[in-house]
DNA sequence: TCGCAAGAATGAAACGATTCATAATCGGAG
DNA sequence: CTCCGATTATGAATCGTTTCATTCTTGCGA
């Protein structure tokens, strides 16, 4: 049924050789001949093998992307930026996500190796990047999203996630709250471990504020709800007056949690500062104050280091976004809708 | 760098073929030849090239998805659904988004074309459905998500989207609402004009009830703050007292349109509906009454029938789910707080 | 008219896994 | 000790595209 070059080449009256330049290098043939050829083609309604074409090429024209979620809107947004960059380049975007496990994780890289994809971008579970480098080694461009690389051996684009946390936790501090929880995990993500660092560092300075860190075995509204209920079970008393979520599902997922006890109200009794600042952050139920990432920068800027990773034997580069706290209700009530100060103030 | 079959061959002392036969068909080959060829495996760290696998089999074991949004949660959960569904069976889905444009969705078709998908699921932009009539005639199975098959010439796994259109405005009617804004488009879109045929139905029926649309370019949050806007600037006393959205991006947009106003309240001015029912609808700023449709489970069933076309020639299936309305504060206001009435309530 | 360079077209070889008809090997029955 | 069937292993042929060293055409100047 589905015809081939030879096909074409016999349909038109002419060499294989030809079909092929036609597809490829037009400009190497007559024009009367592409026409003859082209007319062949529409004809047969043939399309290109791309198995074979591969397979000839030796690498296929395809980019590995793997999240740690397909359906977290940042990773959404990312994936996104990613496939807009990579269109004119005639490249597409394979995207997978990890669900945060290893296994899982590991099964894409094989899927993709045994793909022969172009290059490779991911957001890496855990913080062993042995199978990466080999990888490299093997000649596949590799370029860490969401994440930097701390010995600077891979290229990388991320976001200060360190500072992001501080920023975050400093605003708490600055609103007078207390008794922060951190809430993220598991801590093998190095995103949450870095923004856990952040939220220390900014607590680091002052003597009266407690830090204390609820662990979570993934970040999603579900586990954001479990948090969530298990701090509304503690007595009203010994409550954390602040939570900082690792990412902004978990915080939804808190407003949802806390939403069940109508006396406690945010951020009057709890404040809460979500990471990412998705779409939805500044639509949720209560405004979620947020550290925003670029998500669509980040993937687009992520291709562009792949590609001149592919192109010449560069040193890894490393590009790091800063963080930008946004504020809404979820830290400062109803004063979120008066004039900023400074921070940026949206609602 | 990449060694073949052919270099394990050597490194384990056997033919190229029992190499194969060792990856495919091991209970063929003796326990000490597995382990022999084994090991050379990892000793070269060989790695299937799977270009020359599919070249050989004539299809990939890929299954292309087309959806409208790739960020749209709704879209997300699909394909999240039929990932799931596909990973048992050794299947890898490859997704697209067309952005609800025909250009768009052609590209994506003639990468899955070149690719050789071994199944194609979509939900189309246009109504014509010639060329996907084309594919599945040159043998690759095709089934609709999301859309059913007006001619029943296709598998399809749907909504029943004009009874969800119905619900919908039935319930802003069933709240006393006579003025009904329907917003969605384009109209190409076959679910939205559907769901706004449904929509019709329903005030059919209600002389003193009125029902206006408002198209929109596509199905965004940025869109539905362009229509929710657009509202807000009509006169107080022309305005509508409910409000249909063809998805629960677009109703999240007005949401966050209308909280401009701070006079105009949801549902007491306005009341609103969306479709979908995406997590983030029970989490909005206005928790959202919606139209649940079972996003996992279309993309599941959806697998399903695909393999059951891609065995044996059989008949279409179309299978139908039902909607279901969600109602919350959008357009019940406190009283969603209390018992529901057959409805199923969530807050 | 001849020779020649530039332009066009040719077709065999190569990419790497799989298949399958054929060959080799083995163990046990007679 | 042979022979036979069953079990294993072999390797050439194949999938469809691209490449590239060759060959074939042209048109034109000498």
């Amino acid at each position: 049924m589905a015809s081939s070059v030879r096909d074409v080449a016999r349909e038109a009256g002419v060499s294989v050789g030809t079909v092929s330049n036609v597809l490829n290098r037009p400009e190497k043939v007559s024009p009367s001949t592409i026409e003859r050829v082209t007319a062949a083609i529409e004809r047969l309604g043939f399309v290109r093998n791309d198995a074979a074409r591969q397979l000839r090429a030796g690498r296929s024209r395809t980019i590995g992307l793997v999240v740690l979620d397909t359906r977290n809107p940042f990773f959404t947004d990312l994936a996104h930026g990613a496939q807009a960059r990579t269109l004119d380049a005639g490249f597409t975007v394979l995207l997978g996500g990890s669900d945060e496990s290893s296994e899982r994780e590991a099964a894409l890289l094989d899927l993709f190796e045994e793909h022969r994809v172009a290059g490779l971008l991911i957001s890496p579970v855990r913080t062993d990047l042995s199978r990466l480098r080999r990888l490299r080694e093997a000649g596949t461009p590799v370029v860490l999203v969401d994440r930097g690389s701390s010995d600077l051996s891979f290229s990388s684009v991320s976001v200060d996630d360190v500072e992001g946390g501080r920023v975050a936790v400093q605003h708490l501090i600055d609103i007078g709250r207390k008794r922060i929880a951190f809430i993220g995990g598991p801590l093998s993500i190095e995103q949450v471990a870095q923004r856990f660092k952040g939220a220390q560092t900014a607590t680091a300075a002052h003597a009266d504020v407690a830090l204390v860190a609820h662990s979570t075995n993934a970040l999603t509204v579900s586990e954001g709800r479990r948090i969530g209920e298990q701090i509304l079970a503690v007595p009203a008393g010994d409550r954390p007056d602040a939570i900082f979520a690792a990412n902004d599902l978990l915080a939804l997922g808190v407003i949802q949690a806390l939403a069940l006890n109508r006396s406690l109200r945010i951020p009057d009794d709890i404040a809460l500062v979500g990471y990412d600042d998705i779409d939805f952050a500044s639509a949720a139920a209560v405004p979620l104050t947020s550290v925003r990432q670029p998500a669509t920068e980040i993937g687009a800027t992520a291709i562009e280091l792949l590609m001149r990773e592919a192109g010449g034997d560069h040193a890894p580069e490393q590009v790091v976004f800063q963080p930008q706290l946004i504020t809404r209700f979820s830290t400062l009530g109803q004063s979120a809708h008066e004039a900023s100060r400074g921070q940026p103030t949206e609602v």
